[in-house]
DNA sequence: CGAGATTTTGAATTGGGTCAAGTTATGTGG
DNA sequence: CCACATAACTTGACCCAATTCAAAATCTCG
């Protein structure tokens, strides 16, 4: 599990005051208030269901860069939101390679994967401090037995998922280096943009070694792309702080197969 | 589109009564008594469950090679179970790439990229003569707000898709040429195995360009692999027929990474 | 039976991997 | 807050697995 939780929701100058087993738990809040619900909730809701919707009044906890979130093989009990920060979701194999399956960010869900065994089949791990809503999954069953549109969502939600990881074969399977670069620095530009965030404008939470995980290359490859994505002018890199300059000339990169 | 579409409750023996643009229904089956029931179904229903359940009534429809179920784009309505024979699904990149996402057949669940969107994200295209039973979304969202098991055992198909497709991709993104296709051929076993059908004698029903679509492999290096197996004992290949004579070695080709 | 599609095999090429060395960040303890 | 140790990143040179191109063999099905 998580290493023991020394951060926490008050000020540090009350840090000493708070025993620190409890420290990572924020109280329960009501999803109806919360400022991500338009990323992580069905839209249209009436007041009656939103109502019902916050018995699920998640419990928050917090984690530090490095923290588990879940690990492979860990018991399935809820699925999690996340509420701020990020994470990386990697499998591994037997032999021991490993392999990130997805970065995820404010608003979105996590822990699908866990539901078809009962148990976790890949693990979370924080790539910055973060703060994440637990939704138990038998609640979330009960309610969206009871909510139609909240059932619709959920199964949105795991589609939404297959649609990705299926978009994710397609580049493993299908794209030169520099073109999956492209496509993972768009992503990432287009889930910020969607946070009003800054589009061409950001800092990357992962390092070469774990984007070249994900993208299916090694450190080195990623590392000599975004060299080159400089030096054509496309983007401006300082080891993780990226500058977008010509977006247009990013994207083209994708439709120049070979 | 799919075939045209012109229900038809006859017997087989009123068929030739009936116009040919008919001739690809079947009657309506009630999955209680199907028997592929244990592949679709939960296992754990009641009479009571059970007979509910019935009120689906899937429509089976017939498709021969290199038909299509769907298509990329096309308007979801029904999830679908593929009662006999098999299928491709694929999903088509605007440069004209293609990429083959998955090998179905019996008793497996296909269209779940298309509820994310309402759309079909992807198309599938039948391998042989195949049958499927369709399965209206929304009479599947009903009934499983009043059947648990049935809700619980649709977020379990879900789930086991999202960890199919990130299996492939570990596949893609760490595998050399000879691991992906020896992990496709055990992959292929097993489900053969599950469905009482031998695991060491089987015949693809995939060319090896599909073979190498989905493995993120050119078809020419799909051949020297098979060509490679067989060569040092591991299959025995004539070009569509495979013979695994020596599982355990097969096996052990994945265990050796770079 | 024959035409077109699929598969196999060979030879040459290359994109990305590997190995290695140097540089730049980051974070920790004094 | 600085110094130092460690981790992360960049770059170069070489290498190899898989691709590309080409041609021949085999299969499939109308």
């Amino acid at each position: 599990m998580c290493p023991v939780a020394l951060a926490s929701f008050v000020t540090t100058l009350q840090v000493s005051d708070v025993p620190l087993l409890a420290a990572n738990f924020q109280p329960k809040t009501a999803c109806s208030s919360c400022n991500l619900a338009e990323l992580c909730l069905p839209v249209d809701l009436t007041q009656t269901e939103m109502e019902k919707l916050d018995e699920l009044s998640p419990l928050k906890r917090n984690f530090s860069r490095s923290d588990y979130l879940y690990r492979s093989g860990d018991k399935f009990r809820s699925l999690f939101a996340i509420h701020s920060g990020s994470f990386k979701t990697q499998i591994l194999h037997e032999d021991g390679r490993e392999q990130v399956t997805g970065f995820q960010m404010a608003g979105e869900i996590i822990g699908l994967d866990a539901i078809s065994t009962d148990m976790h089949a890949c693990e979370a791990v924080a790539l910055e401090n973060s703060v994440v809503c637990e939704l138990p999954f038998n609640k979330l069953e009960t309610l969206s037995r009871e909510i139609p549109s909240l059932q619709r969502h959920l199964h949105k939600i795991m589609s939404r998922e297959i649609v990705r990881d299926q978009g994710i074969m397609l580049l493993l399977g299908s794209m030169r280096a520099e073109e999956r670069l492209a496509a993972f620095l768009l992503n990432l530009s287009q889930r910020f943009a969607t946070r009003n965030m800054s589009a061409t404008h950001f800092q990357l939470r992962m390092s070469r070694q774990e984007i070249g995980s994900y993208l299916g290359l090694k450190l080195e490859t990623v590392s000599r792309a975004f060299s080159h994505f400089q030096e054509v002018g496309i983007i401006n890199v300082k080891v993780r702080a990226i500058e977008i300059v010509d977006l247009a000339r990013l994207k083209s990169c994708l439709n120049s197969s070979r």
